[in-house]
DNA sequence: GTGAAAGCGCTAACAG
DNA sequence: CTGTTAGCGCTTTCAC
């Protein structure tokens, strides 16, 4: 592999000519930049990029913690930040972290040891032991879809509480009154939020709120479907289910389907994310849809804007939600099913 | 953030022996490594490996272009590619390439500005423009899941011609003579291999092939959707698909469906891939289980392998199959429906 | 067991 | 307009 000096010496000028024809052709002689540019081409010279950066202290990498890359959702995100990175010159260095906290730490120190920029968190965790001083020594991270209350990290985010309150009301108007819902994990935000929209709702609509109706999942199709299991054999009354996202919905409406339930008539099934499948669902599932690769680009335009110094760290952008009635819901049924019939 | 001249000076050492007690802590006596440590512990340093990279001449980084990371198989070989990357210090350097020709040879290049070691590529696509030489200077490159003839690239395929025959074997088995074929994007080799397995069975079973029978698709849910939608217009004959994928399988139910059709009673479906949906849709999907957490590891290592010199260049692994048989293929019935009815 | 010094490939003063 | 040179942070001979 060929370097600056092999084509300055071909070239016959110094090693800071060819550099410069490179980066600031006008200051450079048309007759030597031709010369240089010939060189250039005869050894195919690459500039080491490696080396730029290194000289240059930026790495034009950007670390990415996405929980699961397999989450459909966060491949649309994933999509967002990939073009917006690109746009501007920054490789993405993506990690699947699986939820833990050691994986991500030590990933979050790769800026740290200079192998990247700057870190975008899909998660609602800080990775950095350090506690939050007030020092302007913080780590550049932008925090995306699952929202952080960390002062100091610029956020990308919806506001869940209140789709979860547009999505509440759709059912109410639909005549449900005993409403269950299939939640993600405990530690996420995305959890509470969802779930304080939901009790807004009911407040708002004068419905009691009923804890025994709140079934723990994680997000995955499986643990729908169990917490459909579960529900069915407690045999609550219950007319509708607000699932916290579209995998569980579908592994709800799957198992409510095993069980010989219509889905709308006996039960209805809302979701949360408008993954492509719920489009494609039987019945088609009513959601929220979310604009997921604009999340990623927001994040993705937030942080370079923090690695340039050009934003306050306290950015805090919020991105419309849109409720999208499908089949999966409908009128409440007269008197709620006895699902061990 | 502080150099390993500040740690020296403070230890009142040469910074060689900083990067002694880094890397071979035995050269160095336990009095001066003690010293060092402290040093290195007062100062929170961390050694910039942007620098050390860029001194060995190896980035750690491997490019992978997945056409789109959105589609679940390939979420699940990241997975499996990350993990074993994770394993030997490599990062992943994720491109969306969106089946871009460009944007492949964009970030193929990575490699040669000596921004990445190696490249893992899961389209049948070579992403260096140069002819296939006998040089020993091609890019190091795997390629994973869709296979390439590239004699000098090791890679890591399903025997997808066999896979496709045992399911075309299955369907026949169901007393299936009349199958439609919902295929890949023209240009893909799984598409070509897929069809060469279905036309092996039904050869061997003595069935006519009939080109007719042959819908045209590209592996997204949509394209399922469209294809049922012109097999119904076309109102042939037919009492089974075999989808080249989940996502079109799943599509293609959602339109049969749609058309009063019942799966498997009056039209078998059957797909590949088996991702996680296949399992909770209705009805379930039969389909062909690939390891796809294992492509991506054997990918990875293979890749290490050719890096580190280790490995012929001619490497080909084959990974098994499984046939999954759910319920949406069925007995075929007497007589195919009509669909116009 | 330790230090001095060269050098990886490049860019940016600074001179000329 | 072009060349000389220092130096980014680190590792690695080669001396001592």
């Amino acid at each position: 592999m060929s370097n600056i000096r092999a084509v300055a010496d071909l070239a016959g000028v110094s090693v800071a000519t060819v550099s410069r024809t490179l980066q600031q052709p006008d200051l450079v002689s048309p007759k030597t930049r031709a010369k240089v540019t010939s060189a250039i081409k005869q050894l195919d010279y690459k500039p080491n990029l490696m080396a730029v950066k290194f000289r240059s202290g930026k790495t034009y990498n950007i670390v990415v913690l996405v929980p699961t890359v397999a989450n459909v959702f966060f491949a649309r995100v994933i999509r967002g930040m990939q073009e917006a990175a690109a746009a501007e010159g920054y490789a993405l260095l993506l990690v699947n972290t699986m939820g833990d906290d050691d994986t991500e730490q030590k990933y979050a120190k790769m800026v740290h040891t200079s192998q990247a920029d700057g870190v975008v968190q899909l998660r609602a965790f800080n990775p950095f032991d350090e506690a939050p001083s007030d020092n302007d020594d913080l780590l550049p991270m932008v925090n995306a879809c699952e929202v952080l209350d960390a002062p100091n990290c610029p956020t990308v985010s919806l506001d869940n509480r209140r789709a979860a309150t547009a999505m509440t009301e759709h059912l109410i108007e639909l005549g449900h009154s005993r409403i269950a819902m299939f939640k993600g994990p405990k530690a996420s935000p995305l959890t509470r939020e969802r779930m304080l929209g939901f009790k807004d709702a009911l407040q708002v609509a004068g419905l009691a709120y009923c804890e025994e109706l709140m079934f723990a999942g994680d997000f995955t199709l499986h643990s729908g479907y169990e917490a459909a299991d579960r529900l069915i054999a407690q045999n609550l009354p219950v007319t509708a289910v607000f699932c916290e996202n579209d995998e569980m919905a579908l592994g709800a409406i799957c198992r409510f389907k095993e069980a010989g339930l219509r889905v709308p008539e006996d039960i209805s099934v809302s979701g949360f994310d408008n993954i492509a499948f719920a489009n494609y669902s039987d019945p088609p599932l009513t959601t929220i849809a979310q604009p997921a690769e604009e999340f990623g680009e927001t994040a993705i335009n937030l942080l370079i804007d923090v690695l340039k110094g050009k934003s306050k760290r306290a950015m805090k952008v919020i991105l419309p939600f849109d409720l999208v009635a499908r089949k999966s819901t409908g009128p409440a049924p007269k008197t709620p099913v006895n699902f061990t019939q």
